[in-house]
DNA sequence: GTCGTTGCAAAGCGTTTGCAGCCTA
DNA sequence: TAGGCTGCAAACGCTTTGCAACGAC
């Protein structure tokens, strides 16, 4: 078992905002942006604004509920955390970001003498599957 | 043999700022923030600018002489082209960035099928060797 | 009624661009 | 002298923050 990491300070209230924001996360199966949870949890809350997206996705990865996925160029992404070690796929032509369940292991090795890795992150590139088969 | 991917519209001049620049990335031996060029280049050339840092890399860039370094959620980073794959190592203590001259393999196979992958990248993140020594 | 939350607008930050003067060729 | 180049400042796009109104409890 293991403890909260983050101690809430205050009680969290139960608004429609942050339901929104939560169902889109709970209905992707990927990695969403910002963006992508503001349009996607605007299908529930039309006036929501983009502000109130970091806000919520801020506190979310504060409680550990959502982590965040680094990516070059393009703007973080967060995913439901809680999963087993994985690595991503970024999509050229969708822009999309998706799980890659696998680790080819071994990949601290190839770090020169005398640098201590810690952690490691593997990014594909390429095609996603629906964008692959809409060719 | 290889042409020039890059044809160029007009002569290029030689100036100080851009010869400064230059230096920087022939002195270090590993990719540089365009804040690291800045600090650099200064040593030469005082009164330069960053615009000028930026113009003079994305020049770079589009002759084919540099090569962008897109690391999550830092400021890309540019290293001189032309070398063999490799990858990069990210020093969490120093935030310098580091050239890792080898690669696992088989990285693509962890892809999930129906994803075509195109390429790939892998960073390390740790304590770099000077900073490991430092302790 | 309290005070956490929200939307809007302004502020930050890193990067790009417009412009007048500078300097290379 | 021509026109590419530079420094400065304004413009940009994304993220964060200030603030007054809103609404969960």
């Amino acid at each position: 078992m293991q403890r909260k990491t983050q101690q809430r300070k205050t009680r969290q209230r139960k608004t429609q905002q942050r339901a929104a924001i939560r169902r889109a996360f709970e209905r992707a199966d990927r990695p969403l942006s910002p963006q992508e949870v503001l349009a996607a949890a605007q299908g529930d809350q039309p006036g929501l604004g983009i502000a109130t997206v970091y806000r919520n996705v801020k506190a979310f990865v504060e409680r550990g509920w959502l982590r965040s996925v680094g990516l070059p160029g393009v703007p973080d992404r967060y995913e439901v955390a809680g999963k087993d070690h994985h690595h991503h796929f970024h999509c050229r032509t969708c822009d999309g970001v998706f799980e890659v369940d696998a680790c080819p292991g071994g990949v601290e090795t190839i770090s020169p003498a005398g640098f201590e890795v810690e952690s490691h992150e593997i990014i594909l590139y390429g095609v996603c599957e629906s964008c692959a088969a809409a060719v």
